[in-house]
DNA sequence: GTTTAGATCAACT
DNA sequence: GTTGATCTAAACG
């Protein structure tokens, strides 16, 4: 190794982490993807917008945008400037189980937090969170691994990115019910 | 189990 | 006007 950015060893750091979002309802991080700020095509931070600003800002914080109707949470994890984030794709439902299925309707328990979006309703994530510090209450909340080190690490594509779809920093719990399956964005080459 | 198509909203050029 | 880090349902094997 040793080409690889940083932002992947901190997306790895995260999975097995728990996600404490509103309303008591808390998460496992099973699957998430890398994006290297300025260096990667894919990322919203590789054009400076706005909207990705916050990117820029401290690590620690979410990021949380809004596509196609439905809410998406990242982690910054790099220092100012730097712009890079993790992408929460997926997490197992441990706390609140009620509450969250209350948000996303009667479905099985592993589809409760399995999708971006779909882990960001589960958990209560809104807009009003952008720019939350996940370190201190209140607010949303992640807790590192706990005693972890068992669990089997897999590394693949991202999924849905048209730009740089190749770059294998989706990084997951192998053998997790929750993961999704690989989908390449339409367009991609 | 997988693949395909369509819906749908905000932000960017 | 076009794109996009998505989702769900329907069709298929």
């Amino acid at each position: 190794m040793g080409d690889e950015p940083a932002v992947c060893e901190a997306a790895r750091a995260l999975l097995g982490a728990v996600i404490v979002g509103h309303d008591g309802v808390a998460a496992r991080i099973t699957e998430v993807e890398a994006y290297d700020g300025p260096n990667d095509p894919a990322s919203h931070a590789f054009t400076r917008t706005p909207r990705s600003e916050i990117m820029y800002g401290p690590a620690m914080r979410l990021y949380v945008y809004r596509m196609h109707g439905h809410h998406c949470a990242n982690v910054i994890t790099s220092p100012e400037g730097q712009g890079s984030a993790v992408l929460l794709r997926a997490g197992e439902i441990v706390d609140g189980l009620d509450v969250a299925r209350a948000r996303r309707g009667d479905v099985p328990d592993h589809r409760l937090g399995r999708g971006p979006g779909n882990l960001a309703k589960a958990l209560g994530i809104t807009i009003a969170d952008l720019g939350t510090d996940v370190t201190t209450p209140p607010g949303v909340v992640v807790r590192p691994p706990t005693a972890s080190g068992s669990q089997v690490i897999a590394a693949g594509p991202r999924v849905g990115v048209r730009l740089a779809a190749d770059r294998p920093w989706r990084f997951w719990v192998d053998g997790d019910p929750t993961v999704s399956a690989y989908r390449r964005h339409p367009g991609a080459s």
